[in-house]
RNA sequence: CGGGGUGUAGCUCAGCCAGGCAGAGCGCUUGGUUUGGGACCAAGAGGCCGGCAGUUCGAAUCUGCCCACCCCGACCA
């Protein structure tokens, strides 16, 4: 975009390449590496609609750190450094998160991983096992899939099904198990047709898809491009597709079919399909991989036994990949090694939501009345609340506490308002600072604060000379 | 862009179906009482009913067009 003097500006999504730049200029040896670079920063994103308070918004707070390593040993080093600081931090933030497995994207990279907080009102989906472990984004993930015993090929045979086009209707009509059959679903991959067989039991996971043909732009064909192509929906099949299509359709393949002989598939022409219908023999597709999605009570990838995986809902917090060479390639990232050898580092990016982290923590710690903030990210670490402040004393001792608070570096948030008592400790509540100090009349003449903790229900009276080291010790205590 | 919804007092909303004095609660102002868990009494202030046009004796209410906002979906290295 252009600013009012016409020079150019730009609203960065993402900051790998201001990264990569800054390392150009300021990294010329080995012995400078591996090199950490952090920054806390907005980010813009064209998003088509902003949602979910805090959690997904146009213009956001990063922080995001960058590695970049000598080679790729000294990147796995890197991020697994990483890792566990961030499990650390979000610890810390008094918020529990899993990392599971994540997709990278067309950018790549060989590992990538999100920090997860699990909870209902997520916008993201996981698969988890129970037994081992496995963790991943829906996106993402792997499963066993359903294994059909070897079978000899069978002769194709046509068979005629009036009326029938879904899996399901298929299934009933003919007496076989969704698992025996070929579903056919029709993509617009960048404009271009593409063809996706894959067994009737699974379903396509349009990320994986997206991946396998490249990080096209990807969405379902719609009726018109569909009659268009010349495929006939409901009884579409990739055996005599050439013939029958309008127009060239790439095939893609789900890796499922290798192994699933005798197959009931679409014909090409309405009311009919054929059975025995086999992979290779019968049709090829021009790329077959996993392009399965992975649902709730899918067999584990990992374990040998039956274990399933259950879906739960998280808000990504966090989000570290191997991002490798693809930027510092590009850019003329380099460095001399020992050897005075001219080589591409290799980088690393981890990132964390802040100001989504800050609706997450307090999406955990809150009650009724407000937030509980955890003490490591609380604004202040005491409310200091006056009651009637203009009798017995109470706004005197009340400025003598905050000023001695302040002195042992304690931060605090004085209500000095004329308001009653209920206004007072409900917005304390509220506001949910880790301890509440009262000043009242009352505890006056016992020469007394009240102190409070945010978490407990019960309240101590702690004489007014010792009230400061008191609350101090507490604080050093937060802050182990 | 598609689907749904909402615009009335500072805020949250009722009134619209079935046209006829512009309403409630909270907040605000003034006076008084109250003071350890969102007080009470009394008196007040506060409105282009989103905008424009139409129907009608009469429109917040019915009709048309427009604008804004919210929700769902599509999108999200």
């Amino acid at each position: 975009m252009k600013d009012r003097r016409d020079r150019e500006m730009v609203l960065a999504p993402t900051h790998e390449e201001a990264v990569t730049d800054l390392f150009k200029q300021q990294v010329q040896s080995y012995r400078n590496l591996p090199a950490l670079v952090y920054q806390i920063q907005t980010k813009f994103r064209n998003e088509l609609r902003s949602r979910g308070g805090l959690i997904r918004l146009r213009e956001f707070i990063m922080m995001d750190l960058y590695s970049f390593d000598a080679d790729w040993e000294g990147l796995d080093r890197s991020y697994d450094a990483m890792l566990q600081a961030y499990t650390n931090v979000f610890q810390r933030c008094g918020l529990p998160t899993v990392a599971v497995q994540a997709d990278s994207g067309p950018i790549g990279g060989k590992d990538s991983q999100e920090f997860m907080y699990l909870t209902d009102v997520g916008e993201d989906e996981i698969l988890l096992c129970d037994r081992c472990g496995y963790a991943a984004n829906t996106e993402k993930a792997d499963h066993r899939k359903l294994a059909l015993p070897p079978e000899e090929p069978l002769a194709l045979e046509e068979v005629a099904t009036p009326g029938i086009k879904t899996i399901e209707e298929l299934s009933r009509f003919l007496d076989v198990p969704p698992e025996r059959t070929l579903k056919a679903v029709f993509y617009a991959a960048s404009g271009e047709p593409v063809f996706v067989a894959i067994r009737g039991d699974l379903d396509v996971n349009e990320t994986k898809l997206r991946n396998a043909l490249g990080g096209v732009e990807l969405r379902l064909m719609d009726d018109r491009e569909v009659e268009a192509a010349g495929l006939v929906a409901g009884s579409a099949s990739p055996v005599g597709l050439e013939k029958a299509a309008k127009r060239p359709v790439r095939v893609v393949a789900d890796d499922s079919v290798r192994s699933s002989p005798n197959l009931v598939g679409g014909a090409n022409k309405p009311d009919a399909h054929l059975r025995n219908v086999n992979f290779e023999r019968d049709w090829q597709a021009g790329i077959v991989t996993d392009i399965s999605l992975a649902r709730e009570g899918s067999a584990c990838p990992q374990c040998d036994d039956a274990s399933t995986l259950t879906l739960r809902r998280g808000i990504e917090s966090g989000h570290v990949f191997k991002l490798g060479t693809v930027y510092s390639e590009k850019m003329g990232a380099t460095f001399l090694d020992q050897e005075g050898r001219q080589q591409v580092a290799v980088m690393g990016c981890y990132g964390i939501g802040v100001d989504r982290l800050l609706a997450a923590i307090i999406q955990e710690n809150h009650d009724e009345q407000g937030i509980i903030w955890p003490a490591s990210v609380a604004p202040y670490a005491v409310h200091l609340v006056t009651l009637s402040a203009d009798r017995g004393g109470v706004g005197e001792a009340a400025e003598r506490l905050y000023a001695e608070l302040v002195e042992r570096g304690v931060e605090v948030l004085y209500d000095d308002r004329e308001e009653s008592p209920g206004v007072k400790f409900a917005d304390a509540d509220l506001l949910g600072m880790p301890l509440r100090l009262t000043v009242s009349p009352r505890n006056m003449k016992e020469d007394s604060v009240e102190l409070k903790r945010r978490d407990e229900s019960d309240s101590t009276m702690v004489p007014l000379s010792e009230a400061a080291s008191r609350v101090a010790e507490l604080v050093a205590e937060f802050e182990e």
